[in-house]
DNA sequence: TCTGTTATTATACGAACGTATAACAAAGGA
DNA sequence: TCCTTTGTTATACGTTCGTATAATAACAGA
């Protein structure tokens, strides 16, 4: 019945650099899918499609491959996240908003994406790796937000020391944190607009720059 | 050498409702400290000092535990909170400011506290009564909230009707949550001062309450 | 003081966990 | 075509997990 080429073949070989990222891509997607407690080592390499052995072959411990699949997350988010930034063409002002809709709209926004970073954040206080990595990560998301917000306020011919600019990305990195969290934990409550517009709002109210045009006018 | 009182008692009785709290009680301090790995029905019973057999006569099973110490932390987080509410006195701009305040320093800031937090929220794509519990504490939350906004509007002689107050309480909510967050995971990012002073004056930024008097002016 | 109730302990069982090791087989170079 | 390399599987070990059941002991009431 089925093509017996594969009778014969029980297994493919793969890229050593291939692999690894199967493996930790396997591993993020079921902690996102099935949360922590069923990500076992089995349940991965069953995921990836391989036998567990193989894990041991690419990780020294199952503790390596979860850190190791955590910064290669953040990673991608980062890398996105600039990708997107680039497409953002416009006036800086332009640009912030489109930065805070794209934070606060799917893929960003997700029941997933916050499942799997709480199982990471809740690992943190134990493990200097990963909060090694969560550093760095949160350190350069605010830094592309003091930019974007430095470049915006200088186009509003607003004046702000770096301390102040430091200040303003800070807030708008919490509040745009809390936003996504709770439209992704609870999705039915806000709708994407609401959680587009109130950040919106809120981005433009903490640092004086408008980014909503008010009622009709002023396009 | 010692008391032989002692030695002949093994064990002690407790009552059932002081029992229960302090196995809750236990499972929520080995999470904090240790984990959720860490967390085993024998590392728990260790906490509370009794043996892992008396859990079973408790609760039907460990999630059971473990959702009622969820509901737990949540009521007596919400209820301190009001206490703390209660003591506040003077005008409603006043209590707006301390309410800040007090969500943003210890014991609410914490690195225990998120961790306790991020290992529940992990939880909450699976269990639908922990996400019932996370959707009551929240809405609780922003109801306080919502209430503090409105008199401080109203005293400063804003207004604003309730799809506008429900809107900033969102924010301000986020604001918090975010604060918080990076506040519990990084301590030595942010002095306390710092989060109390962009606390206060980015929740005024979003609701146009001054929280943060000018200068040395304006006492 | 005795007795009944039940909170608590003691012990055990099967399953699943992370890890280790040896055998196997797929691919590339000679 | 054969041989070497090593990615991959197969199997197994010891531990720890959550849970179940029987024995024990603390406390209340008669």
């Amino acid at each position: 019945m089925n093509g017996d080429q594969e009778r014969t073949r029980s297994y493919r070989r793969a890229s050593p650099d291939r692999r690894r990222i199967e493996l930790m891509e396997a591993t993020l997607k079921v902690i996102a899918s099935k949360g922590l407690e069923a990500a076992s080592v089995r349940a991965i390499s069953a995921e990836a499609g391989v036998t567990p052995g193989l894990i041991r072959h690419y990780f020294a411990s199952k503790e390596d491959l979860v850190c190791a699949a955590y910064a290669h997350h953040m990673t991608v988010l980062l890398e996105a996240c600039e990708l997107a930034l680039d497409e953002v063409q416009g006036t800086p002002v332009k640009r912030l908003a489109g930065f805070v809709q794209r934070t606060l709209a799917p893929p960003v926004v997700g029941a997933q994406a916050v499942q799997l970073w709480a199982a990471f954040i809740e690992k943190i206080g134990h493990r200097p790796k990963l909060r090694r990595v969560h550093m760095d990560s949160y350190r350069e998301f605010r830094q592309v937000l003091e930019g974007l917000i430095a470049a915006a306020l200088t186009e509003q011919g607003l004046v702000a020391d770096a301390a102040r600019v430091r200040q303003l990305a800070i807030a708008v990195n919490a509040l745009l944190d809390g936003l996504w969290l709770e439209g992704s934990i609870l999705p039915e409550q806000f709708s994407a607009e609401d959680l587009t517009r109130i950040g919106l709002q809120s981005v433009g109210d903490i640092t004086g720059i408008p980014l909503v045009q008010k009622d009709s006018a002023e396009q």
